[in-house]
RNA sequence: GCGCCAGUAGCUCAGUUGGAUAGAGCAACUGCCUUCUAAGCAGUAGGUCAGGGGUUCGAGUCCCUUCUGGCGUGCCA
């Protein structure tokens, strides 16, 4: 279906040409003053400067023009130049009823899909996920959904970090406390245990020792950089430990994303990316491409049109190992082998723009992605604690994803329980939806780009712009719906008699703006505006409207379905940002 | 040093290609539950849009400049 706001322009648009104006100037918008009309036009005023006439006047001619016109109920110019309009109740109702009725509300596809590999997540393997991993999966999630909504094939890679200095950490680390192992004695040549010599609990404890002593030990830092190097050069024994570390952490990383209701299609990481690096290199080489620069071999990337320095992309480090440009560099080798992408979208920490600067100027210059092939980083801010920096534990240390999750579902739980509506059967599941809904709308209602602070307590509140009261609104239509004995017929709608029951279908209408936008700019954040705006119209129109009691059938009716399509846009909106809503709460 | 991003109500944030009186939420105060979930609705109060200059009929929005903060700036990811 053709948009609301577009169909009025269009229209607005005509009316510019008949009265002899360029038909450019007729776009229309959302009214900025709801206390004087719907939709305003402000073309009269840039027209006004191209023919030389009072804007006011354009404005009055271009009004008599829809003067009559039944798709409005209010045509006026006024001074200095605005055409305030509002549209005409039957209209209105049409429109929202053919929502109603249609696929995907009426919203369109994207007439060029295309393939879209998505890298978000990017845990490091034996590294418990922690708040720094939170938005990239939230907002990954959520740009996966949305880009398929809109008709693209979608591919979510998790992009594992299973290659690097990491790796050698924790098996010099395991060393030095289980020496005997076989995996340390070169001589051995039987089978390894297929048992792993530690638990995912001890796998997470040994890690960031192994940091903290390589920070002050160099010695143990040389020896860790050492094994990375032998388990690159395929050493038999550090390559069984290897495994032994991704199997029992990629299982625990699999259940944690399931908890968040993060799903991933690929699994791939650093590691299958290491295969493509040798004969990239070489293909890089032989067109001339690389350079020697202080010991190291760089692709130079600075273009003539820079207003700043941009450092040469590093393939090999002066020591002979590869880095992380090198592996997202042959990574996109394997994705474009793999899945023929017509774009890659990145999603990592902002601070990560310049390297992905690098990388991507690489691998135009190196012919890996096709110039048809887009290449996007989307950098999202920190999430601080109330003090503005980085958010941390009370002891200072980096929160467990697994730690903040169970505080806010806590929180939660005792408010649900308190409130005695929901069953005690019911209590856990639905805490955890709420939970979700808190954690992830706090998250998403905030522009990606921007740094924000996570407060448990204010996303968590059941009032104001949170999850929680979205999903209260979309719970209360599914109570007077639950109670209404008769079936939901889209078409009964009828045309809007009061000005809450108006607002509330202009806030439909609006539902397809909002998607395109959130999908143009990867802005969820668009989409929680609007549902924000929409619920609000809703419970404006609840609290106005007595459904259940009232006696005119047809009137119910058509109440019963304009909660219904409230209810059905309201749960469409808040899928694409990964959350959903219980029966009660 | 250079580059990027940010600065809007006490706090947390919106603000569409430049349009009318800069919007929400929280916190504060005031109303509305014998009636579909009051986790709601209605209202009051709160602003030098960091400062200064410029472009424009019109600037939170565009340009210049100053200040403040964050981040980045070749061998970590």
């Amino acid at each position: 279906m053709e948009k609301f706001v577009d169909l009025i322009s269009q229209r607005v648009s005509q009316a510019f040409q008949a009265a002899g104006f360029e038909p450019a100037f007729g776009r229309v918008t959302v009214s900025n003053r709801p206390d004087l009309c719907q939709y305003q036009c402000n073309g009269a005023m840039p027209a006004a400067k191209t023919y030389h006439r009072a804007p006011i006047q354009i404005a009055q001619a271009v009004a008599a023009q829809l003067e009559g016109d039944p798709m409005f109920a209010m045509v006026s110019a006024v001074n200095p130049g605005f055409l305030n309009l509002n549209v005409s109740p039957a209209f209105l109702r049409d429109y929202v009823a053919g929502m109603a009725q249609a696929e995907r509300f009426g919203v369109e596809s994207d007439p060029n899909p295309r393939t879209i590999v998505m890298d978000y997540g990017g845990p490091n393997v034996a590294k418990p996920l922690h708040v720094g991993h939170l938005r990239s999966a939230i907002i990954g999630e959520s740009l996966k959904r949305i880009n398929r909504y809109f008709g693209n094939q979608v591919i979510g890679d998790i992009h594992l970090g299973d290659w690097g200095l990491q790796m050698g950490l924790i098996i010099e680390e395991v060393r030095e406390r289980q020496p005997e192992l076989p995996y340390f004695d070169p001589a051995f040549s039987g089978e390894y245990p297929t048992e792993a010599p530690f638990t995912i609990s001890e796998l997470e404890e040994i890690y960031p020792c192994a940091s903290a002593k390589s920070k002050v030990d160099e010695d143990f830092a040389r020896r860790a950089h050492d094994a990375t190097f032998k388990l690159q050069q395929g050493d038999r024994g550090y390559r069984a430990m290897w495994e032994h570390i991704m199997r029992i952490s990629v299982a625990d990383l699999k259940k944690n994303y399931a908890n968040l209701n993060v799903s991933f299609d690929v699994w791939m990481g650093e590691s299958d990316a290491q295969p493509y690096i040798p004969p990239m290199i070489e293909d890089m080489k032989a067109k001339g491409i690389t350079m020697v620069s202080d010991g190291a071999l760089v692709i130079p990337v600075q273009e003539e049109s820079d207003s700043k320095e941009v450092p040469p992309c590093i393939l090999v480090k002066s020591d002979g190992a590869a880095i992380y440009a090198t592996t997202d560099l042959a990574t996109l080798v394997q994705r474009m082998q793999d899945f023929r992408p017509g774009k890659v979208l990145y999603l990592t920490d902002k601070r990560q723009a310049l390297h992905f600067e690098q990388v991507f100027r690489a691998a135009r210059k190196a012919g890996i992605v096709p110039p048809e092939t887009e290449l996007q980083h989307i950098g999202f801010g920190t999430m601080n604690g109330k003090d503005g920096k980085p958010f941390k534990t009370r002891a200072g240390g980096v929160m467990r994803l697994e730690t903040l999750i169970a505080e806010i579902t806590d929180y939660i739980r005792k408010k649900i329980t308190e409130n005695q509506v929901v069953d005690s059967s019911e209590v856990e599941d639905t805490a955890r939806l709420i939970a979700m809904a808190a954690l992830k709308y706090g998250d998403l209602s905030n522009q990606p780009t921007k740094d924000y602070i996570f407060d448990l307590e204010r996303f968590a509140a059941f009032e104001g712009n949170t999850g929680p009261y979205i999903l209260y609104t979309i719970v209360r239509i599914k109570s007077i719906l639950a109670k209404y004995p008769g079936r939901v017929q889209p078409d009964a709608l009828l045309a809007p008699e009061t000005k809450e029951a108006a607002d509330l279908m202009l806030a439909l209408t609006r539902c397809a703006d909002s998607l395109w936008q959130a999908y143009r700019d990867c802005a969820p954040n668009a989409i929680c505006a609007y549902i924000y705006e929409l619920a609000g119209a809703a419970n404006k129109f609840y609290h106005e409207t007595r459904i259940l009691t009232e006696p005119d059938a047809s009137k119910q009716a058509g109440y019963v379905a304009l909660m219904d399509l409230t209810r059905r846009v309201l749960e469409a909106c808040i899928d694409l940002l990964g959350f959903e809503a219980p029966e009660r709460m």
